[in-house]
DNA sequence: TAGTGGTCTAGACCACCAG
DNA sequence: TGGTGGTCTAGACCACTAA
């Protein structure tokens, strides 16, 4: 009973969304009768509206009401700061991870750009490579902040580094932000992925940052072409 | 001074952000003391501040206050439901919108399933080529429901369809969901576009509702390799 | 006109962080 | 321990929608 009431409201109306307790294209009773049914003021009941408007459950008309959404259209949400363990476990695949290094070492120019320190500056590198149904489509190179994250082993990372870092040493992933462009495939590429006649790779760079502000992991992500797939579910800024 | 409070006092922290102001690294004011200088209740401050964090400004830290980040890190918010015309001028570059074909149409069974519309009803179909710095690196095929959009021309497709849809038909652009992936060019790419010697091309389906959620546009969007460019900025969420 | 969601208030209690 | 942000309340007024 720990949990906060607008979120425990928001979990409660969209299992009945999703169930289809309330049906696609019907609206959601008003803020008015939630707020009666829950035992809540409005306000509680419009956090939790509002969770459910962020993730595509509702949309909310003025003078009208909360109209409910489509979910299942929005099948896998891969966007956003998502490990691959989560995506690859929701998708239902076989999937496997498999660490080619684990090494301390002093951050070069680039690097140290990237994680913003000093050069020179003891980093961990980490090289994995993300099998999903035997064959091997995306390559990580991470580069983590060692004086934030003092210990990793090969489990950890063949497992789940946001698992350990969150469960474990109890720190607070944040955000992060993504880049993605696509680029020639190097020769390391080619080494551990599954090429077969592919001459590109989606690059996908990403930032990510702590509940505090600091910047403890850069990743480079080389993903095959052909199994590249990522969903981006947006709202029109009207602010701005 | 029709605008909101709340809104108002995110531009202004934002504009203080964003000038340096508040140097990147410090602390914003509490936000009791926000609520003295701004005279509103510390609630609308929150909203405020919500926004600024939701739009990467800051970031909230409990039992301390909210650290300023640095937003010129951010450089193209490219991701998010923004037009081309918005993301082409923001960027500084030379772009131009080349309309080839604008016909109405009766929907395909592929098209159908895209706006949810039966079989045979009629759309617009528009096929456009985004041209930067001289070089025609996106095609995008639009379909559109003509009931909702019932008159279209070429000028208003060259210029910017979504400041029409806006601003002369009032109508409220609300959300999207894009889709990412790579695929083979087509003959129809090689025809718009200058694909030098690519044959790949990023496709960005898309999806993009109105107010009242219904599903008015579906766009094919094929990207040249070599300048496609998305970033994505994303919070982690604790919720679910 | 009645009902809806959008904004705003003044106050309360809590969990967390730093000195 | 004092200050911070996180949650929650009960009420108010407004703009908008639909009948």
């Amino acid at each position: 009973m720990k949990e906060n009431k607008f979120v425990a409201i928001y979990q409660d109306l969209a299992d009945k969304i999703q169930s289809h307790q309330y049906p696609v294209g019907s609206l959601l009773p008003s803020e008015k009768e939630l707020s009666g049914t829950y035992h809540v003021s409005r306000e509680t009941i419009r956090k939790a509206l509002n969770l459910l408007s962020q993730n595509g459950y509702i949309q909310k008309v003025r003078g009208k009401g909360s109209i409910i959404l489509d979910v299942s259209r929005f099948d896998f949400p891969v966007s956003g700061l998502v490990s691959f363990k989560e995506i690859a476990e929701a998708s239902g695949k076989k999937w496997r991870t498999n660490v080619h290094e684990l090494v301390l070492t002093e951050a070069d120019s680039h690097i140290a750009k990237q994680l913003r320190i000093p050069v020179g500056t003891v980093v961990w590198k980490i090289i994995r490579s993300r099998e999903v149904d035997g064959e091997r489509i995306i390559l990580d190179k991470d580069f983590i902040r060692q004086d934030l994250i003092p210990n990793l082993t090969k489990e950890i990372c063949e497992h789940s580094l946001y698992q350990y870092i969150e469960q474990e040493l109890h720190l607070i992933i944040s955000y992060s932000r993504k880049e993605m462009f696509v680029s020639q495939a190097t020769d390391e590429d080619k080494l551990y992925l599954s090429m077969n006649d592919f001459h590109h790779v989606v690059v996908v760079n990403n930032h990510v940052f702590l509940e505090d502000t600091s910047l403890f992991q850069y990743t480079e992500s080389r993903h095959r072409l052909d199994k590249f797939r990522f969903v981006d579910f947006a709202r029109r800024q009207s602010v701005k």
